[in-house]
DNA sequence: GACAAAGTTATCAAAAATGATAACATATGA
DNA sequence: TCATATGTTATCATTTTTGATAACTTTGTC
């Protein structure tokens, strides 16, 4: 098998620095959508009910959990997701020394 | 001892739900800073020469740590900072239905 | 005290996130 | 098919965060 692959095309784009320090930059922010996708759907919310709850819109819960303009969004809109879920938001860090 | 004390004027007010929902708002804020402080100083670094890796000033990192008006970052400012100390971001979240 | 290093505060401009509205897409069930 | 519920996208105004500069405070050392 000597055709290219995605995994291929990915390990050699992560060798360049640049790209890499995206990449990394990204993956939490996938990582936390997934997150609040998950607790609402499994509180059997819908993004209009969530978001009557925070005091806000549904197109800026879809915004928030599947925008395709990532944004970055602050401790306080993670805060009131959360909150309208029956959760308390906790950051944590985690060595990445490798 | 029938004297107030601070605990006994914290329960009171936490009694109010307003108060309540205010003060439950700021403790991940709090515990965020102590953490970041905590990340930073045990590495041996000052708030110029994170600020100088992250590509921004020592002002703007005491504002982050302890400024006066407290604001709420963004992901990928937390990401930075900690990215500068070699950590990674990880947004947990915990029941509160108690 | 004089000096330097580290941290804080104030201020303003720039950038980014958020709120709101409306229109559109995609199911799913009657 | 029609209608409804759910989610998405686009847009613009508003709010908030962030960057940068300068002045100030604090701390420790000589």
């Amino acid at each position: 098998m000597n055709r290219p692959t995605f995994k291929k095309f990915k390990e050699k784009a992560l060798m360049d620095p640049e790209v890499k320090k995206e990449y990394d930059a990204l993956v939490p922010i996938y990582e936390l959508r997934k997150k609040l996708i998950k607790m609402r759907t499994s509180k059997g919310l819908t993004q209009a009910e969530i978001a009557k709850r925070m005091g806000t819109k549904k197109s800026n819960i879809s915004r928030l959990e599947c925008g395709e303009k990532v944004s970055y969004p602050t401790l306080t809109t993670i805060s009131k997701y959360a909150g309208a879920l029956g959760y308390k938001v906790n950051v944590e860090f985690e060595s990445i020394s490798n």
